[in-house]
DNA sequence: ACATTAATTGGCAATTTCGCCAAATAACAA
DNA sequence: TTGTTATTTGGCGAAATTGCCAATTAATGT
């Protein structure tokens, strides 16, 4: 039996929050611990409202939780698991350049 | 120190590939054992040519392999972790539901 | 009250993704 | 060769995503 179209479209939601450089990679420094909005946009460079709304969205995916403590918000990654997701995200790639680009090939 | 652009890039292509309902479906009927693109077809609902594109695409990010018999394709999954995946992705929505519309609170 | 700093929100143009149709390609049978 | 079935590719309009600027909100200090 199909999992039914709802949750399809909530797990997609997860996942698509995963799905861009700037949010994978502030995923991942979260995932060392609870960081200000002002140190993830240092890390990443955008405008202060862009990474805002990059945040926005990966709280709204369930992903993260949010902490207000003064004028700082702090961000903190809720699921420890995303960091075996990207492990697996590794195996996907090492196992494609394994087969496509084979360095021992000629 | 940071992950290189590329790499990140790289990643981001293979989370993208999972981040569509119709795509995300296949993969999860892959895992199950191989299927031609007609079965998919039948199990999607939409246009033969946007089902061959979402496989072509989930080929070209890693994910799947192709083995053309005959006349007909058969895609299977490469790489068996992607259910362990989906496990995380469940996670985060039991997680999420927990807390934002907790039953027991009032 | 006024200024300052941190963060969010609204709006908009640019880019990307999506899904259909039509046409092309491939394998095989008659 | 001709026809048939399975799949891919090209193209296009519609929809969604992205990132900047400007304006707003919120907390704190002077």
């Amino acid at each position: 039996m199909a999992i039914s179209e709802k949750r399809q479209l909530e797990r997609v939601k997860v996942i698509k929050a995963l799905a861009h450089p700037s949010r994978l990679t502030m995923v991942e420094k979260l995932a060392e611990g609870e960081c200000c909005v002002c140190d993830l946009q240092k890390l990443i460079g955008d405008d202060i409202s862009t990474v805002s709304k990059h945040l926005s969205l990966l709280k709204n995916a369930g992903l993260v939780d949010t902490d207000k403590r003064g004028v700082q918000v702090f961000y903190s990654l809720r699921v420890p698991c995303v960091t075996d997701f990207l492990g697996c995200v590794e195996k996907v790639l090492s196992e494609k350049n394994e087969k496509s680009s084979c360095s021992k090939c000629k």
